[in-house]
Formats: structure tokens, sequence, C-alpha cells
DNA sequence: CGCGATATTATGTCTGTACATATTAACAGA
DNA sequence: TCTGTTAATATGTACAGACATAATATCGCG
């Protein structure tokens, strides 16, 4: 019982026997400190971990009380798709199905603050020669003007803005949608099946990046563990 | 430029600016705490903040490397039905539909690793009156044997477990599902609409505790920033 | 008894030093 | 040139002490 993640883990004991119930005020950096026989602030270390957890609401003065409802997230990475499908021993097939310049739909305008042309990329990607994920995306080639040189028949829109347009800030959200007909078809789905969608637009320091609808094979799950 | 808030501020406006690009090693703890005129733990505390929000790969005397590609996490909050009904001013009601003692579907009783029988919980979550979420939950009363003493017509079994039954992990799934003729009933959703359905397992140190299956709406989708 | 001012105090942060650990660099020998 | 051994070193951690900050406790007065 000397390191910082010992002090933790038993912390978290206490919390999950109700020792330290919920709600309740736990015991002084300095006393707990006292009792584990190290420095308060190797405590501190260890209590800090368990408050961006989530585990522990921690304020100057008014002490370390157990949160109430822990709040519990669930956190999911977002891969880059060819390191999904690998990941899972696939292999990765990508196919650009169209690559124009237009005026984006006015709700996704107005999300990526831009007017005019922006790049509108669909592609499909694969896995194991099958369809995986459909993609339709639209970029800011003002903030990105790269992407117009880059040959994305060979290589997908999103890992050239991984590497090249690093984001500040983006939102996500995931949906369910019904294959149309046209979806059906380049899914290789049943019409009318629900399809997990996922929603994601990304923002640099000063304007919109890329707005993307990614849409899942019949039967796909996003998964995590808590 | 005082504080390790202040460092790690600028730490990662130079990561965005590519002053320190993706793969490089950048400037050794030591260096940084002479240049920033402050102590190598406050440099430290700056960066392992970066590095747990996975822009920093850190290993010992290897040094600190910006992520080739940062690891981009999208983090839900996993809430209570109530508060996330009642966080978009909405009136909250529950109807529970059906309890019962039976045995679970193999695949779930599995996975919590139990036999014999479990409660059996159907519930609907209600906004302003309309349905909002369908809940299908099997309880292992072996491990939280109290919840067979709660009034399910009043209280929803997640909101009793969530305060008498902690658990240290759980999984997490999101996916899309049809409905068919009974869901679209309970859920005045249209037959064969796609409606994003949530799948939850959690446990405690020595068994599983709930399994549930929660179907939303037409139309919902699970929000978060990155 | 209630309110405002002051004192106290628990966490947050910083510093400097020391030691631990894992990795790279350097060196010697075949 | 390659391999194994040793030395050097960058991050990880711990300690002790100090100071900062925010919150609670205490005290005095009306």
């Amino acid at each position: 019982m000397t390191g910082w993640q010992d002090i933790e883990a038993e912390a978290l004991r206490r919390i999950h026997a109700r020792a330290w119930p919920p709600g309740s005020t736990i015991p002084h950096e300095a006393d707990l400190a006292k009792e584990f026989g190290v420095a308060r602030a190797t405590v501190n270390r260890a209590l800090q971990a368990l408050a961006d957890a989530g585990w522990l609401d921690r304020r100057r003065k008014a002490g370390t009380r157990v949160a109430l409802h822990p709040v519990r997230k669930a956190t999911f990475s977002i891969p880059i798709l060819r390191a999904e499908i690998e990941g899972a021993d696939s292999v990765y097939g990508y196919r650009l199905l169209g690559r124009t310049l237009e005026e984006a739909p006015a709700p996704i305008a107005a999300r990526l603050g831009v007017a005019g042309a922006l790049l509108h990329v669909t592609a499909l990607h694969l896995a194991d020669g099958r369809p995986y994920a459909h993609e339709d995306r639209w970029v800011n080639v003002a903030a990105v003007p790269g992407i117009m040189a880059v040959d994305l028949a060979v290589a997908s829109a999103n890992e050239w803005l991984v590497t090249h347009a690093p984001f500040v800030r983006g939102d996500y959200a995931i949906g369910a949608a019904a294959a149309d007909d046209a979806m059906a078809g380049v899914m290789g789905a049943a019409i009318g099946a629900a399809l997990v969608t996922v929603e994601r637009t990304t923002w640099d320091d000063t304007a919109g990046i890329t707005a993307v609808r990614i849409t899942f094979r019949e039967g796909h799950w996003v998964r995590t563990v808590i």
C-alpha cells in the first residue's frame, strides 16, 4: 500500500462496498495520508483520478464527497474505418462513389458556417469485399484546400483529414435510419432494414471542416465497455 | 504563463498549429520547464492531462510524442431516463407494463452468468405523456434480492438499481431495430420504423446484475460533443 | 435569532529534491 | 557489421513544505 494506484484501488473498493456511501463525505486527504502512511500529495493524486472518472466530487475546503449518482460514461473511440475493419480481421476495401463541388443542403451549410460550394464525397467502405459502411461527406474546401489535390479514388477523405485537418471540437450523434431503395441497394440490405447511422461534424479554430453521415451495414452495433 | 492549465493550453495550441507535428517528439519536460519558468512537475502535470485526453503518447525515457492519429473519443453520459426527459423540459411519466419471475432467454442468462428465474420487467417511459423509451429488463434477484420488495409500478427498476446496486463493470451497445407490430403499437411508431436501441449489461464483483434493452421513440439520436 | 465579518481549514497548486523505471545510446568484442 | 552489456537519461512517482483558493465554522452585534 504505497503507490497512488494502490490507494485509488482501495478507495474505489470502499466506494463499491458502501463503506463510503453515495453522497457522503470521505475522510480528509490529510487523514487518509496518515492512515496509508504516505504523503498527502499521493492521496490527492489517487483521488484526482477517481474524480476524473466520475466517482467523487471534490471542492476546496468542502471536502471530497462520493458522487450521489455516479455519472456513468460510455466512451467510444472514433476509429478510422480501415482500422475498425482490419481490427476485426477483415480485408478492408474502399470505393469512391461520387465527388462533386456543389452547394450543400441548407442545414449542413448552416452547421459548417459556410456559403458557396463544398466538396461532396460519397464512398463505400468494404469488409471482405462486402459493404460495411456508406459515407456521405461534405468538406469545407476553404478550410482545407489541400483536399482538392487528393485522389479520393484511392484514399478515403477521412484518412486524409485525420492527418491534415486537426479539429478542435466536434459533435457526434448515433441514430437509426430505415434503408430506402438506394441505400438498401448499395449496402446489400433489405429495403426498410434499420441501419445504425452516425453523424459527425468537426470544426477547427475558425471554421467548420467537415460534416459526415456514415450508414453502417445491417446488424451493426456500436459497442464499448463502461 | 504560470499554471499547469496555461501550459496545457499552450502545448495544445502548438499541437494544433503543427509546431509539434503528429508523430514527432516534443521537447523534454526539463527543457519545457526552463522555457516556461516553472517546475518540471508542473510541466508533467500539464502533459499528463493531454496524454489522458489522447493528444500525446508518453513513455519513460522514450519521451513524449504527439499522437500520430489522436484517438478521438465520444463520451456519452448514461443518464437516468427521468433526468434525460426532464432535462429536455418535458414531463416525465412511467408505466409498468409487466413484471414476472421467469427463466431468461439463453443468451441473456449466459451473459449474466445465472441459472434459474430472473425478474423480468417491461416498462414504458413517457415524455409529456407520449412514449419516449420502452424498457425490457432482466434482473438477477440472487444478486439484488432487495428489488423483490420494490413497487415497480411507481418507480423504475433502473432508478432503484442506481442507488442500491453499484456495478463495477458493464457493457454498452447502440444499435438499430425496425419496429415490429408490437413495438410500433406501444411506441406509437410506424411499423418498420428504424428505432435506436441500446443494450446494457452490468456486473458487480461476483455476478451479473441486470441486462436491459431500451428502445427509443422514432427519430431519437444519442448525441454528444467531441 | 439572524446577519455580517473574521477565522479556520480542506482541497488545489507549485516547488525542489530524490529515487524508480523503462528505454535509448554508447561501447566493446566477436 | 552485428550482438550483448553497460551507461545514460526522460518520464513516473513520492516526499515535504509552502502558498492559494474556496468553503465552512465561529464569533460578535443588533
